[in-house]
DNA sequence: AAAAATCCTTGATCTAAGTCAAACGGCCAC
DNA sequence: GTGGCCGTTTGACTTAGATCAAGGATTTTT
């Protein structure tokens, strides 16, 4: 939370993330179409975000943890262009975002604060899009594994174990690549002795081999 | 600009767009690096926003016409993440983020404009992440083109006829392709009739085509 | 505990797009 | 005008990742 508050303030603040929401594993905290009221602050759990298409293509944008803010994509239209299901039994604190544009014109400090998350959004999004379109596949599962890492780091979980939240599938569709082709990454990053597998689980055993993949121009 | 202001309004919104600046075709309006002090909005001419990493590789994020708001991603770390390049003479406002954010504060209609805007942002680019990742050469070409001349009309132009104002190497670094997998996805559609091409003169003969190659499901 | 449903892995083959190479056509500078 | 430089096109060939297929491992349901 955003620092330059007295007491007051707090109490204030308070009042916008009044009411929470808990969300089963496999359940949607909001999906597209649904009107827009709210934006999210995951409290526990983790999230991933998704566009469909007619066509039945799916995209994950994204996977949300304790601490980031869901439901930006709302603002524009008033309705929700995307799904975010809990990947694991959740809770949130719901922000009617009436109350947060009220509260930012009071509070510079909170202004500043909501446009960062967004701004952080784009920014985080035009990453994905070199990912996407100029990054070969171990390239885009090593920059993959260390922005997880270093996420879950952030939040004080280990810089070196993790356990996945996400099947392969959605690995893969967060980074344009199909199931199989996420296996044989994990597979290959185990057997070079970068990474050590057991189903979920999975612990980093060489970073810098992972960063010299995402970006070997770094090591010289 | 957003509706509902009366004229004492408009003088205060005036203010924050009081400067302009000249960019010459080929110009940076900003780059990677430079502290952020402003969002721009194009009154004229055309710009692309790339990053680039150490290695040299290019990913151009977006083409921004006049109407349009860029330089949102300096809001989260108050520097720069990547270029603005003029691809022709343009001239842009000036609107010095501060005076933004204060507005915002007092007029509630500006306030929610700016989050629009933002938010409008988040989901262009959920949409680029689909192209990127699900589609395929001649879907993501058909997009291109179609949102382009969709938006050059909401500007009074013409639906069908529109003069690009990017390279071929621009339009594949955008949609994730090669120069030449551009090119020839130009020369396909056009041996099929559905578009006419004179170096970047555009003629769109056959929209339903091309949202069938974008979207087969709106036809059954 | 058995059955069903997912999820994951691995191998064989295919293909869309990338790479390499060459030539062409505008356009700008001189 | 003409010479050089991009930007573009087209062809031949290669390749990274997709697709197809099958089996194994885990989790969930019954």
């Amino acid at each position: 939370m955003p620092v330059g508050f007295n007491p007051d303030d707090m109490q204030k603040l308070d009042e916008v993330v009044a009411t929470r929401r808990r969300v089963k594993r496999g359940g949607l905290l909001f999906s597209n179409g649904d009107p827009f009221t709210s934006l999210y602050a995951i409290r526990t759990g983790f999230f991933k975000t998704c566009i469909s298409r007619e066509d039945g293509r799916e995209q994950v944008t994204g996977f949300q943890m304790a601490g980031e803010i869901i439901g930006l994509d709302g603002i524009v239209s008033d309705y929700h262009s995307c799904n975010a299901v809990a990947l694991e039994d959740a809770e949130v604190c719901v922000m009617p975002f009436a109350n947060v544009e009220e509260l930012s014109r009071e509070f510079p400090v909170l202004q500043r604060h909501v446009h960062k998350i967004m701004s952080r959004e784009i920014v985080r999004e035009n990453g994905v899009m070199m990912l996407l379109g100029n990054m070969r596949a171990e390239e885009r599962f090593a920059a993959f594994l260390l922005n997880l890492v270093q996420r879950l780091h952030a939040r004080g979980f280990s810089q070196s174990e993790l356990v996945l939240r996400m099947t392969r599938e959605e690995i893969g569709s967060y980074l344009g690549l199909k199931v199989e082709t996420v296996s044989r990454t994990f597979s290959k990053f185990s057997e070079d002795g970068i990474i050590e597998v057991k189903q979920r689980y999975v612990r980093i055993l060489d970073p810098d081999a992972l960063k010299k993949i995402f970006n070997p121009q770094t090591f010289y």
